[in-house]
DNA sequence: CGACTTTTTGATCCGATTCAATACGCGTGG
DNA sequence: CCACGCGTATTGAATCGGATCAAAAAGTCG
């Protein structure tokens, strides 16, 4: 797509495709790198073969040694805490990073399952930062994208903490729809890769609760379902329900 | 305290104490940084005034210049939804960074409040990171420090998903025991400088059952309370309740 | 097709919220 | 120093949203 002259290497392998031919190459880690220093960013990225429905990417417990980026499909992380019950975390489109909680400990404390069938590329984290330190950008790059879970775990955080069931689901909704319009696909028209349950244990509702709403909604006119297939009908109905509920709940805005 | 024999500017100061005077030296950013480069972290921090009770370290909003590091007291971390509605999502200790959700989008999204009497140091990004790519060790330490705070949310996800209000409180009280004695304070007794209603805010529920769960604790010889201080009388009955209880919701382990 | 899993729908129950009122803590000023 | 006032905390009673229990319906896959 774009021209590079001095790279002999870079091409010599089918499998090692440029990550500027990926899809995602607006959303991933080479935000901003020049493009001469990609050479050197994509020769310490691997290309996998594609995880099947159910694999996983990587197990809580396992040692730490890479970021993963989805490049398509989708990837649910949870965790399985000492009594055994899951916690969903946060499900992975194309173009988002995994892995980046075990950066801490040296440990992945989640699993990482595809949902479907997805490819991805490995990065290897010791030289990745390696290459970070001497690639101020894309130091920066890996600072941010950090950051950037940061926040949608707070967001996630406001979610649980003070949304009602409804305004979960709807929040849930529009937020896939838009990180699909920014991946170039439909934000009304998608399909969810997980299941119900999954997506009640995400929003911290049971399963019969989601099915509820889902019927809920449609009968509301504010979407269309079909098992896993979604169209989202109503945008802006949906946006006051997952906005401006119940705009009290501890809101107490003088402590402000 | 240590032996630095090469710095004629690094002292000059009363005001530039160096952190290896901060009684949080251990658990803060300079940790795994070597003496030699610790000068020129240091020449990087600014030491500023303390804040006084309900002062703010930023407001969201605000444009990102730096990360604070707590040198003593406590911070409510907290933003604040278009519709008025606060949401804490963290409160920080000595020894604990404050603004990396900063980083991704150049803006706080969030306030920090002292919730008491409250010393920080400031650590402008730039030069941070600028500083990062030549201190492999400090790069290094920048990033574990973010997974940690990846982790820890992804921890709080937990509990505001599935848990029970007593689980959450009981979680809560381990939480700030398991950090207080990190600090080398007493794990058993100390004063949560929040109120009643920060708790709850933080936990998800209203403040009449945290003062409830409180009150019931205290009932069952858990804990024993006092207005803003408490003491923890039986660790391990509270352990149970905060790990234990519900060993079902949504875990549906098969599917791991 | 037939077994199994996932989803939907219905009826009931319970934990946490809400509403309401009292008690406590604390700073201010007389 | 105590009285007053106001914010914070506690306690009680009633209500409700979502969970639980139960069962049928719709998908999924070998």
């Amino acid at each position: 797509m774009s021209n590079r002259e001095h790279d002999k290497i870079v091409n010599l392998s089918k499998l090692k495709a440029a990550c500027e031919d990926c899809g995602m190459y607006g959303l991933c880690l080479p935000i901003g790198i020049h493009e001469k220093d990609m050479a050197r960013l994509e020769k310490i990225i691997k290309r996998k073969q594609p995880l099947k429905k159910g694999e996983h990417l990587f197990n809580q417990g396992d040692a730490f040694h890479s970021l993963y980026a989805i490049k398509s499909g989708s990837v649910k992380i949870y965790s399985i805490a000492d009594d055994g019950s899951e916690q969903i975390t946060g499900f992975l489109l194309p173009g988002e990073l995994a892995g980046m909680d075990a950066i801490n400990t040296g440990q992945h404390n989640s699993y990482a399952k595809a949902l479907e069938t997805t490819s991805f590329c490995e990065m290897p984290f010791a030289q990745l930062e390696e290459l970070a330190g001497q690639l101020p950008s894309l130091q920066h790059q890996l600072l941010r994208l950090m950051s950037k879970e940061i926040v949608k775990e707070g967001e996630m955080l406001m979610q649980l903490g003070k949304k009602t069931a409804e305004e979960r689901l709807a929040s849930m909704l529009l937020s896939f729809s838009t990180r699909f319009k920014e991946r170039g696909f439909s934000p009304t028209e998608f399909n969810l890769s997980m299941s119900r349950n999954d997506i009640g244990n995400y929003l911290g509702l049971v399963v019969e609760t989601v099915s509820r709403l889902f019927t809920r909604f449609q009968e509301q006119g504010l979407i269309y379902v079909k098992g896993k297939y979604i169209r989202l009908i109503d945008m802006q109905a949906l946006g006051k329900l997952a906005g401006l509920n119940t705009a009290d709940n501890n809101s107490n805005p003088k402590t402000a």
